[in-house]
DNA sequence: CTGGATCCCTATCGATACTG
DNA sequence: CAGTATCGATAGGGATCCAG
């Protein structure tokens, strides 16, 4: 599955496999759930603990915040880290899947950028 | 704003841009709208006329074709012109903007493949 | 501190029917 | 052909309270 646009002309449609179609839609799907993309960057900032990523992503309610992280970690993008202190410590990152997925995602905010208004 | 990952470390964040921020969000949101990578793709294709979009697009019905067009329109990723004939003729195509979007989105796509199980 | 459970409201969806 | 209108069902979200 790839796209490209010569120069001056329309895109072009390479090739079209349906499971990979599939892939994409689901990766793009979630990220694109409210919320997803502010914690990912979060937690790529550096943010780790629970409540440190609550309060970075301006708005995002406790409920919501575990319910996404639970979503991101089942999708291998996240690494949820118990450490066995009094209170318990929760650590998150993320995982190398979810760090090339960022990477992945640069392209997409220089494109924010050319198109600004 | 930009990720980085150095070798063998953590992500690193370099810089915030609030502005530059929303953008980001609202544009993934958007693309990762439930039919809207869909109905990018079979734009991006050569599909250009409602029907054939709809045909494309697995699933798709008529009412969310016609509220996903709009709005990708009013992001300016879709051009839609109106050929007056009888009956009239509508044309869909991606704007250059569009266009820059769905190169922007190829290492998504990779991503994709280079982690699928 | 890190969430789970509940309530309740709104947005969104799919299906169906209809129009210029 | 290219949508719009309407409706009931469902999913998503905010607020609040509670628990290990």
């Amino acid at each position: 599955m790839s796209i490209e646009t010569s120069p001056a002309s329309t895109p072009v449609w390479h090739h079209i496999d349906d499971a990979e179609c599939r892939r994409f839609q689901s990766s793009v799907e979630l990220v694109g759930k409210r919320w997803s993309s502010g914690i990912l960057l979060a937690v790529a900032q550096g943010s780790s603990r629970f409540s440190e990523i609550v309060a970075t992503v301006t708005g995002l309610s406790d409920r919501l915040a575990s319910q996404r992280l639970k979503e991101l970690e089942q999708a291998g993008l996240v690494h949820r880290e118990v450490i066995a202190t009094t209170p318990v410590q929760i650590h998150y990152s993320l995982t190398d899947r979810g760090a090339d997925l960022m990477k992945s995602l640069q392209p997409l905010v220089s494109w924010g950028q050319r198109w600004a208004r």
